[in-house]
DNA sequence: CACATATACATAAGTTTCTTATGTATATTT
DNA sequence: AAATATACATAAGAAACTTATGTATATGTG
């Protein structure tokens, strides 16, 4: 499991992401494909994810569609237009905090400084 | 820039690796250092990292000295023995979850979905 | 068939961690 | 001399979680 702070930032890019490559999902398929792509690294909570649902069809990059399984209530949630352009600069921005980030870790490897320890 | 949920999670893990590789830096030194080696695209604010440098030395993973340049403070900071292991863990800890992150990312390509748009 | 676990939604209080604003002071450049 | 850069610091407010709680249906197990 990684520090929370971690996911934090990453949350909302993670779950456009998943509804760009999966058409529609529902909340609670979220949080399960989550932990099986990433070995139980990461678990996505509901505390977190149905805010952040919430705030994203408000918003309207998400909508919304209602189905029944026998009782029970399953909401499926798909990328508006808009929501689809909103997902891809979200995934490009994070691509591009990546390569950041690494540049960040590398820098000044291979100089005197660092390499005991 | 990227959008500030993005570095949030990442910026203690940045300033300690930036310790780690440099051996000591002072507060408005870090600030700069980031600002060249990402190129603009991350700045660290002086409200995030002063109370960040501060928790880390409560915490002991970091160590300070005075300095004084004419009649102008500057207090250093470097990496306690404590504070290597923290360093090397959350280091470590932001590699993997970067790898994480791109699996996510990556999940999908090359099904049906996802490949139009 | 009772009980635990899984599925599926939702919200609210509290915490962490930043942003934004402000303050103080010295040094350098124009 | 005035603007900008260097250098520290803190405080109020906002954002985005965690943790806890609540409701209800469905399924597996001893």
């Amino acid at each position: 499991m990684y520090s929370s702070e971690l996911v934090k930032g990453t949350l909302r890019t993670i779950v456009l992401n998943l509804l760009k490559e999966n058409g529609r999902m529902y909340g609670y398929e979220i949080t399960q494909r989550v932990k099986e792509l990433t070995d139980d690294k990461i678990q996505i909570t509901e505390g977190a994810l149905y805010p952040l649902l919430h705030a994203l069809e408000a918003s309207e990059d998400l909508e919304t569609e209602v189905e029944f399984i026998g009782k029970r209530q399953r909401k499926y949630y798909r990328l508006t237009k808009q929501g689809k352009q909103t997902s891809k600069k979200k995934i490009d921005e994070l691509r591009e905090f990546i390569e950041t980030l690494q540049i960040l870790l590398d820098a000044n490897k291979g100089t005197s400084h660092g390499l005991i320890n």
